[in-house]
RNA sequence: GGGCGAUUGGCUCAGUGGUUAGAGCACGCGGUUCACAUCCGCGGGGUCACUGGUUCGAAUCCAGUAUCGCCCACCA
């Protein structure tokens, strides 16, 4: 579907003849060539060649969340970089040094997941292929994925510094990883230890507390008899038994010990005795613990040390064995019993089946449990006993808290202070030792002896360093870290920490962290952590959460259940402009939006109602104005009302949009673009600019004023509308005259100053509009022919003389009257039979409209219907004056309230009191 | 079990104490005015979940209730 007509080389979109822009909207002509301009210019750099930071500008700095490398963008990411390059290219409108840093995430455990599902289809896996085969496979994949992401970024229109983008697997992160585990180990911040671990059997590794999800699910809680065995004889005595339940049967083959509540009078004189576990023929001691609850199951509880964590808690205070009962692949294995070699569950099917047999199952029900599973594969977390290595957190949390709490570092919306409060006050120590292939190695190395080396060179330690044994005898710890733990070096790893290098005192600490609240604990509380701890300083001074986006159902956005969207299909249907704008419009922070086709559309409207805008603007140039005239600022003397009001709205839409920025409210930004833009700019300023334009009655410096006005609005719009919607506004400025001291690029432009505001022709030129719309809404209600030209006869107060006198050609226009006859009373308005009557509460203006012959048939009944109108008009009136002196009448209200509020009240009751008596009047009443 | 958030017109959402609660979509009526039908004009439509409280005044603040959603949580 191509329109020959007004289709035009996308090399002269770029840059379109001054005076004109293609008549069509086509947003991925008007996107296409864009970036490439900006790239050339090198604006995306605070140091880039056409950046224009004020001299002695503060940096601004945002560090972009690095997308995992596992695939391509989703509308999250647009979001992450509408929202980013918005602030970004904001501070830098400002005068700012502003440096938008982009990176990528190696993502360890997620890509490892989405790789073996990869070669999983070539008949591969990871342990056929072998440690080095799958690292070099690894590198062919993200090699792919890194171009598709970067790209995708780039047609977003995200002002990110590309000479500085990072990875996390670059060799920068990799020192600055080695650096900060050796000053987490060296400050006893990171220790080495046997602990029970998440063990993931399907990602063969342990993950950390957060990556264990918990799902509630109906399980079965089995009662299964332990037998006493005889003191002396160490025989088990069939007649006594303890019964204990459990709804991890297999885990039996673990068990160390049964434990009851000391206080337990049912079980007290079996405290110290001894019972044989089944299968394993251990005998274990009945301990006594306050851990048990006695009200649950049967009171007595088989400890497993190894395999749960409260026992585990247990067995470490009881001194009791804690014998591993499972493999990697959650098979049992060095029982010594029959069950070796069978899977977990496979296990607990056949014990149930062995125990029933020997008559000790003597009970099952179901039963409403939590489950452990991994957030990667979904299979159940079995808790195993690991040697791994921990960050010490509670220390690193007491500072983050502190900054928040300090308010050095700021949430919004603050509401995450508490959650933020929680999570970092209850945190326990942080496993990041994973057993996988894909990420930073952990630089520890052990020696014959059991020493531990933790080195922070690349070649690693040259001898242990306590015992001085060559580095061949040392053997480096197979494991990875935890994807998170770079990344929660990020905001300084990425400017080239450890080394204090020019770009880390220049921009660290950064400005703004943005990123979903759904990682808040993954990286930005670890990000703040590692970052006092390793740098002394908050890694930002802001955090800022956004919520997700959602399907138009409400639905999570997934690749399973079929609803995810992709940027990229609506860039080319819609623009980046207009997906960039619906995601920042529909959106208030850290609150979920719904994302769909009518959000997108309105955003693509919006940017064509501009486009459309500022091709009226350029084509309504006066004759007398050269197409290539230099900007200049209309005299002030030749301004009338109306010039005044486009330029004091654009001044109040700044003001408005200031505001917004500076609490972050970027949804406000929007709000406050698309109704200064559309509904005051588009919708009246234009419409009344026309007039004067059209009119060769008015002088030609006041037409010439009239349009530098326009442009003078245009322009402003243009600049607080480019950090939402770069592309489009770029095209138009380009295409419009610029100031001297004005670049060649909006990108780099200065930000507007909110200059011009006034408030008394906003008061005057609003009681037109507002007399106009009743004009219209009498017609539209009387049902008279919507183009017929009526006899309208206005009558105004002294003071609202003079505007008329400037609108009057206008006023006419927009309310199609003419002749438009002004009065100095309402009384010496003229009321033939079926005139329209016009009443406003403020009182400036009052008005009649009088009808087309009275021999039109579509102007029947027109009287009737203005009356019934009237009536309606008159009842609410009444309702509003009751209020209003009821109010009044009050002195609670007239003693306490601010006089500014008593005295709007008494303005407001006497208007309605005004405009009832004229309703009556008008009404025969 | 603990915490957080939401509840405003048919739908999606703004609006954190002050006149008459707004927008877009949808809906109804009317429009070929030379920027735009991706448009223009006019209109209908809401006792702001509920109960109580604070206040001269509450969608807005407080307490409680209900419903929905999310996060956190090692009772077998």
């Amino acid at each position: 579907m191509t329109d020959t007509t007004t289709t035009e080389p996308t090399d002269k979109m770029a840059s379109p003849p001054p005076g004109g822009l293609p008549k069509a909207y086509r947003p991925s002509e008007v996107e296409g060539a864009i970036y490439e301009r900006w790239l050339a210019a090198d604006v995306f750099a605070p140091d880039g060649a056409g950046s224009r930071p004020d001299p002695d500008a503060e940096p601004f700095t945002i560090i972009q969340p690095p997308p995992n490398i596992t695939g391509s963008l989703h509308l999250g990411h647009a979001q992450r970089a509408a929202v980013e390059d918005l602030m970004t290219r904001h501070a830098r409108m400002t005068g700012k040094a502003a440096l938008f840093l982009p990176g990528l995430d190696h993502a360890s455990i997620a890509a490892q997941f989405v790789l073996d599902g990869i070669i999983a289809r070539d008949g591969e896996s990871r342990q056929s292929l072998g440690r080095e085969r799958y690292l070099e496979r690894m590198q062919d994949f993200v090699t792919t994925t890194r171009e598709v992401i970067v790209s995708q970024e780039r047609r977003l229109g995200a002002s990110l510094d590309w000479n500085r983008l990072r990875y996390t697997m670059d060799d920068v992160s990799a020192k600055a990883v080695r650096v900060a585990f050796k000053t987490l180990h060296e400050r006893d911040l990171a220790y080495r230890t046997e602990a029970l671990v998440n063990w993931c059997p399907g990602c063969r590794t342990s993950v950390s507390d957060l990556e264990v999800v918990s799902t509630p699910e109906t399980g079965t809680l089995w009662s299964i008899r332990y037998h006493r065995v005889d003191d002396a004889t160490g025989e088990p005595l069939p007649d006594e038994s303890v019964t204990v339940a459990t709804t991890r049967p297999e885990t039996i083959l673990g068990d160390t010990a049964v434990a009851v509540h000391p206080d337990d009078a049912r079980y007290r004189a079996l405290v110290g005795r001894r019972v044989r576990i089944p299968f394993v023929a251990r005998d274990v001691p009945i301990i006594a613990d306050a851990v048990v609850d006695p009200a649950f199951g049967t009171g007595a509880v088989k400890i497993t040390p190894a395999h749960d964590h409260d026992d585990h808690e247990t067995g470490k205070r009881h001194g009791l064995a804690m014998p591993t009962i499972l493999d990697d692949a959650a098979v049992v294995s060095g029982t010594g019993t029959a069950y070796d070699g069978l899977d977990r569950y496979v296990a607990r099917t056949a014990i149930l089946a062995d125990l029933d047999a020997r008559g000790d199952l003597v009970g099952e029900k179901p039963h409403e449990m939590v489950l452990g599973r991994c957030q990667r594969s979904n299979d159940v977390i079995e808790p195993r006993l690991k040697t791994q290595w921990f960050v010490r957190t509670e220390p690193l949390a007491a500072k983050a808290l502190e900054a928040t709490r300090s308010g050095r570092t700021r949430i919004v919306p603050d509401h995450f202070e508490k959650t933020w409060e929680h999570w970092l006050t209850t945190i326990r120590d942080w496993n990041v030792s994973r057993q996988l292939w894909w990420g930073h190695r952990i630089p520890a190395w052990y020696c014959p002896d059991g020493h531990v080396t933790v080195s922070a060179e690349l070649e690693g330690p040259s001898a242990c360093e306590d015992c001085g044994r060559p580095a061949a005898e040392l053997r480096q710890d197979p494991d990875i870290f935890d994807t998170w733990f770079s990344s929660g070096l990020w905001p300084f790893s990425t400017l080239g920490w450890p080394d204090e290098t020019d770009d880390f005192r220049r921009f660290y600490p950064t400005s703004v962290m943005e990123t979903g609240y759904d990682i808040i604990f993954f990286w930005v509380a670890r990000m703040m952590m590692l970052g006092i701890e390793l740098t002394g300083s908050e890694p930002f001074h802001t955090i800022t959460l956004s919520g997700l986006i959602r399907d138009p159902f409400g639905k999570k956005m997934s690749k399973t259940t079929g609803n995810v969207v992709d940027p990229l299909a609506v860039m080319e249907e819609a623009g980046a402009d207009a997906l960039r704008f619906a995601l920042i419009h529909g959106a208030t922070s850290g609150q979920d939006q719904r994302f769909g086709p009518q959000k997108l559309e309105l955003a693509r409207n919006f940017a064509n109602k501009l486009w459309n805008a500022a091709r009226f603007v350029l084509g309504a140039r006066p004759t007398e104005i050269a197409v290539d005239a230099a900007r200049t600022a209309p005299a002030e003397a030749d301004l009338g009302p109306i010039e005044r009001w486009i330029r004091s709205r654009a001044a109040a839409a700044t003001a408005a949009v200031d505001r917004a920025m500076a609490d972050y409210q970027f949804g406000e930004v929007t709000r406050a673009l698309y109704d200064g833009i559309w509904s005051e700019f588009c919708d009246w300023g234009i419409e009344l600019a026309k007039v004067r334009l059209a009119d060769e009655s008015v002088p030609v410096d006041q037409r010439a004023a009239t349009w530098w006005t326009l442009v003078d609005a245009l322009d402003t719009y243009l600049r607080l509308l480019h950090p939402v919607m770069p592309f489009v506004t770029e095209a138009i400025w380009a295409a419009i005259p610029h100031r001297a001291d004005d670049p060649d690029l909006l990108m780099v432009a200065r930000w507007p100053a909110a200059a011009g505001r006034d408030e008394r022709v906003d008061a005057a030129l609003g009681e037109v509009i507002e007399t106009i719309v009743a004009i219209r809404n009498a017609r539209a209600h009387a049902d008279l022919p919507a183009g017929a030209w009526l006899e309208t006869h206005l009558a105004m107060a002294t003071d609202s003389r003079a505007t008329f006198e400037a609108m009057a050609p206008a006023i006419g226009r927009l309310a199609r009257a003419r002749p438009l006859v002004p009065h100095d009373r309402s009384a010496d308005l003229p009321r033939p039979d079926g005139a329209l009557e016009i009443v406003l509460p403020s009182g400036s203006f009052e008005a009649t409209v009088l009808p087309p012959a009275a021999s039109d048939d579509a102007v029947d009944g027109a009287a009737g219907r203005d009356r019934a109108r009237l009536e309606k008009e008159l009842e609410e009136a009444e309702g509003h004056l009751v209020a209003a002196r009821a109010r009044l009448a009050n002195t609670a209200f007239t003693d306490k309230a601010p006089p500014a509020v008593v005295e709007g009240a008494r303005t407001r009751a006497t208007e309605l009191a005004e405009q009832v008596a004229r309703l009556r009047e008008r009404l025969g009443r």
